[in-house]
DNA sequence: GTCAACATAAACATCG
DNA sequence: CCGATGTTTATGTTGA
C-alpha cells in the first residue's frame, strides 16, 4: 500500500501526452488511467497508476515522496487503529493524560465505519489532514516516550555498570580502572549520541509533516516526533530501534495500562498477569474491563475469536491465514505467545485503545459542552450513535453538525479550530464531513454540498494540503471560486488559477493534465465562473449569485436533513439558530483568510437567508435561470476588469440586476449580495 | 429508480 | 504546427 506513496510525483510535471487526442492540450488520464479511471475515482486511479510507477521508485525518496510515504504510513496506522477498535478490543484504560494533548479525533463515526474495509486512500477520505497528523503526531509521541524510556533505562545501566566496576576496580590496578570507566563513558556517550540521533532522525523524519502545521497551529505543542513508520513496525515486531530491549524496558518504564481483558485476549498464557494497573477515564469512568464477549478467552466461542476472523488472524500486524480456529489457536499460542513482542504489541494496542478512548470522552465533553451552551439537555447519547450507523445522509449531516457546532461555543464566527485547538489538533468541520461522507475520493463535493467553509477551511489547514499530498475534500468549483476570490481583484487568469491549485495543495502538483481539464471543465461548465475578456487575455471571475444559485438543489436536502437531525437531537428550539450556524459555515466570509469576525453571528444570517432561501428560488438551477437573475453587474463591480464584463457574458446570463446596488466593493460583496438578493427569506 | 451534482476523459475549436 | 485555453459531450459515481 505504502507503495502507492511516491510516484506520482514523477508523472506530475510534464503533461504526460499520449498523443492520442486530437489536440495536445488534454493528455490527461496519462498514460495509465483511461476512461475505466472513473469508476475508481481519482484517488483510486492514482493510487493505481502509483503504485505502478512507485514500483520503479528506488530506495531514495524525495521530500516529497517521503512525505508522501509517511502519509501512507499514517493512514496505515490509523487503518489498524480503527480496525482494533472495530474488533472490540476496547478496554478502557487510562493512561496518565500525557498523550491525551495530541488525542487523536477519529470522528466517532469513522470507527463505526468497519474500518477493515478502509484502505488507505478512504482513510485519507475520513480522516482530516488534521486528524491524520494527530494521529500520526501520537505514534510518534508513543514512540518517542518509549525510547526515551528504553534510553534511560540504557543509561541507568550503564551507570550502575559503572558503578559496580568502579567498585571492583578498587582491587584492581589503577589504569585498567581507568581504561575501563573510560570505556563505559565512551558507552554511555555513544548511548547518548545514539539516542539523540535517532531521536533527531525520528523528529527529522516525522517532521517533514508536521513542521508546516507546528508553524502555525495547535499541533506545535504535541511532542517530539517519531516516525510514523515505528508503530507498525512495533507491531510487527521488526524494525523498529532498539526493540527488543524497549520491550523489556517498556515494561517497567511505561506506564502500562491495561485491563485483564485485553490481556486475556491477547496473551494465550495465562501466565499474563499484567502488572497493569487500571485507570479511570476522563470523565472519571471508571476503565473497569467490561468482559466483552470477544475478549474472553478465545477457546469460548466455538467458531470465533475476536482475534480471529475472514480465515486470517486478526493479531495487529499478522494476518496470518488460518483455516480454522483449531489452527488459529494453534497459530496464536505459538506466534503471539507471552514474549517481548506480543506483550509490546499488545501495550500498543492498549494505547490504541486509550488514545481513542480520551478521545471519545474528549468528544462527549466537547459534545456536552455544546449542548449545554445551546441550553439543551446534556446527557442525549444520541448524538453520537445516531449519525454514526445510519444512513449515510444522517451521518454526513452529522458532520455538519459538529462543524456547525464547531463554531457554535465561541460564537458564531469562530474559526472551529480554535475551539479544538490545543488538545485537538484541529477538527476542520468541512475537511471532516467532506472527507468522511465522500466515501471515495472522487467524491468531494461534500464541502459544496453541504457549504462547509472552504475558505476557514482552507486557512486552517492550508499547511496541510500545502504538503500533504492529500486530495483536498472541495469539489473543483468551490476550489475556482476559493482561488480567484482569494485575489485582490478577484479574477485570475487560468494559468493563475492552475498555480493557485499547485501552490495550495500538493496534491495537484502531480496528475496535472487530469485536474487541469478538470478546471477548465470546471469553469467553463459553471455558469458561476465568467470569463472576462482582459486587456492582458482573458481572466476569470465568479458570479457569486450564481454561484449560491447551485447550491439550492443541495441544500433542499439538508433542511430535512437538519430537521430530522434537530428533531432527534431535541434540537427543537435551536433550529432557527441552529440554521443559521449552518448558514454561516456555509458562507465562509471568503475574502480574508483571517475571516470570520467574531461574534457578528448577527451578520451571518443574511447568509443564512440565501442558503436556506436559495432552494426557495425555484429557478432552474441554471440553464436559463432567468428571472431573477442580475449576475453581471455584480461581479462586473467587484471585479476590476478593462473590458466590460456585461458583454463578455452577456451571452451568458442576459441578467438583469437586482442588486444594482451592490457597491460591492471588494470586501464582502457576498453578504450584500445575498442580503439583497434574498432580503428576509426564511427557511421555509 | 430517478435526478442532480460532480469527476473524469476526450474531442474539438480558437487563438497567439 | 504547437500549446494554451475554452467548450462541449459522454460516461460513471454518489447521495438525496
Amino acid at each position: 500500500m505504502m507503495v502507492e506513496s511516491a510516484s506520482e510525483t514523477i508523472r506530475s510535471a510534464p503533461s504526460g501526452q499520449n498523443g492520442v487526442g486530437s489536440l495536445s492540450g488534454q493528455a490527461d488520464g496519462g498514460g495509465g488511467g483511461s476512461s475505466g479511471g472513473g469508476a475508481a475515482g481519482p484517488a483510486a486511479g492514482g493510487a493505481g497508476r502509483d503504485s505502478a510507477v512507485g514500483a520503479d521508485s528506488n530506495g531514495e525518496m524525495s521530500p516529497a515522496e517521503l512525505l508522501h510515504f509517511q502519509q501512507q504510513q499514517a493512514l496505515q496506522v490509523a487503518r489498524q487503529f480503527l480496525l482494533q477498535q472495530a474488533s472490540g478490543l476496547s478496554s478502557p484504560g487510562n493512561n496518565d493524560s500525557k498523550q491525551s494533548a495530541s488525542a487523536v479525533q477519529v470522528p466517532v463515526s469513522v470507527a463505526m465505519m468497519s474500518p477493515q474495509m478502509l484502505t488507505p486512500q478512504q482513510m485519507q477520505q475520513i480522516l482530516s489532514p488534521p486528524q491524520l497528523q494527530a494521529l500520526l503526531q501520537q505514534q510518534q509521541a508513543l514512540m518517542i516516550q518509549q525510547l526515551q524510556e528504553y534510553y534511560k533505562k540504557q543509561q541507568e545501566q550503564l551507570h550502575l555498570q559503572l558503578l559496580t566496576q568502579q567498585q571492583a576496580g578498587k582491587q584492581q590496578p589503577k589504569e585498567a580502572l581507568g581504561n575501563k570507566q573510560l570505556a563505559f563513558q565512551q558507552q554511555l556517550l555513544q548511548m547518548q549520541q545514539l539516542q539523540q540521533q535517532h531521536l533527531l532522525n525520528l523528529q527529522r523524519q516525522g517532521l517533514v509533516s508536521l513542521q508546516p502545521s507546528q508553524a502555525s497551529g495547535p499541533l506545535q505543542t504535541l511532542p517530539q516526533a517519531v516516525c510514523p513508520t515505528d508503530l507498525p513496525q512495533l507491531w510487527k515486531g521488526e524494525g523498529a530501534p532498539g526493540q527488543p530491549a524497549e520491550d523489556s524496558v517498556k515494561q517497567e518504564g511505561l506506564d502500562l495500562t491495561g485491563t485483564a481483558t485485553t490481556a486475556t485476549s491477547f496473551a494465550a498464557p495465562p501466565k499474563v498477569s499484567p502488572p497493569l494497573s487500571h485507570h479511570t477515564l476522563p470523565n472519571g469512568q471508571p476503565t473497569v474491563l467490561t468482559p466483552r464477549r470477544d475478549s474472553s478467552s478465545h477457546e469460548e466461542m466455538p467458531g470465533s475469536h475476536p482475534l480471529y476472523g475472514h480465515g486470517e488472524c486478526k493479531w495487529p500486524g499478522c494476518e496470518t491465514l488460518c483455516e480454522d480456529l483449531g489452527q488459529f489457536i494453534k497459530h496464536l499460542n505459538t506466534e503471539h505467545a507471552l514474549d517481548d513482542r506480543s506483550t509490546a504489541q499488545c501495550r500498543v494496542q492498549m494505547q490504541v485503545v486509550q488514545q481513542l478512548e480520551i478521545q471519545l470522552a474528549k468528544e462527549s465533553e466537547r459534545l456536552q459542552a455544546m449542548m449545554t451552551h445551546l441550553h439543551m439537555r446534556p446527557s442525549e447519547p444520541k448524538p453520537f450513535s445516531q449519525p454514526l450507523n445510519p444512513a449515510p445522509g444522517s451521518s454526513s449531516f452529522f458532520k455538519v453538525t459538529v462543524s456547525a457546532a464547531d463554531s457554535f461555543p465561541d460564537g458564531l464566527a469562530h474559526p472551529p479550530t480554535s475551539a479544538a485547538a490545543p488538545v485537538t489538533p484541529l477538527r476542520p468541520p468541512g475537511l471532516g464531513s467532506a472527507s468522511l461522507h465522500s466515501g471515495g475520493p472522487a467524491r468531494r463535493r461534500s464541502s459544496d454540498k453541504f457549504c462547509s467553509p472552504i475558505s476557514s477551511e482552507l486557512a486552517q489547514n492550508h499547511e496541510f494540503y500545502k504538503n500533504a499530498d492529500v486530495r483536498p475534500p472541495f469539489t473543483y468549483a468551490s476550489l475556482i471560486r476559493q482561488a480567484i476570490l482569494e485575489t485582490p481583484d478577484r479574477q485570475l487568469t487560468l494559468n493563475e488559477i492552475y498555480n493557485w491549485f499547485t501552490r495550495m495543495f500538493a496534491y495537484f502538483r502531480r496528475n496535472t493534465a487530469t485536474w487541469k481539464n478538470a478546471v477548465r471543465h470546471n469553469l467553463s461548465l459553471h455558469k458561476c465562473f465568467v470569463r472576462v475578456e482582459n486587456v492582458k487575455g482573458a481572466v476569470w471571475t465568479v458570479d457569486e449569485r450564481e454561484y449560491q444559485k447551485r447550491r439550492p438543489p443541495k441544500m433542499t436536502g439538508s433542511p430535512t436533513l437538519v430537521k430530522n437531525m434537530i428533531s432527534g437531537l431535541s434540537y427543537g428550539a435551536l433550529n432557527a439558530s441552529y440554521q443559521a450556524a449552518l448558514a454561516e459555515s456555509s458562507f465562509p466570509l471568503l475574502n480574508s483568510p483571517g475571516m470570520l469576525n467574531p461574534g457578528s453571528a448577527s451578520s451571518l444570517l443574511p447568509l443564512g437567508h440565501d442558503d436556506a432561501g436559495a432552494p426557495v428560488e425555484p429557478l432552474p438551477s441554471n440553464g436559463s435561470s432567468s428571472p431573477p437573475r442580475l449576475s453581471p453587474p455584480q461581479y462586473s463591480h467587484q471585479v476590476q476588469v478593462k473590458e466590460e464584463p456585461a458583454e463578455a457574458e452577456e451571452d451568458r446570463r442576459p441578467g438583469p440586476p437586482l442588486g444594482p446596488p451592490n457597491p460591492s466593493t471588494v470586501g464582502p460583496p457576498e453578504d450584500r449580495d445575498l442580503e439583497e438578493e434574498l432580503p428576509g427569506e426564511e427557511l421555509s
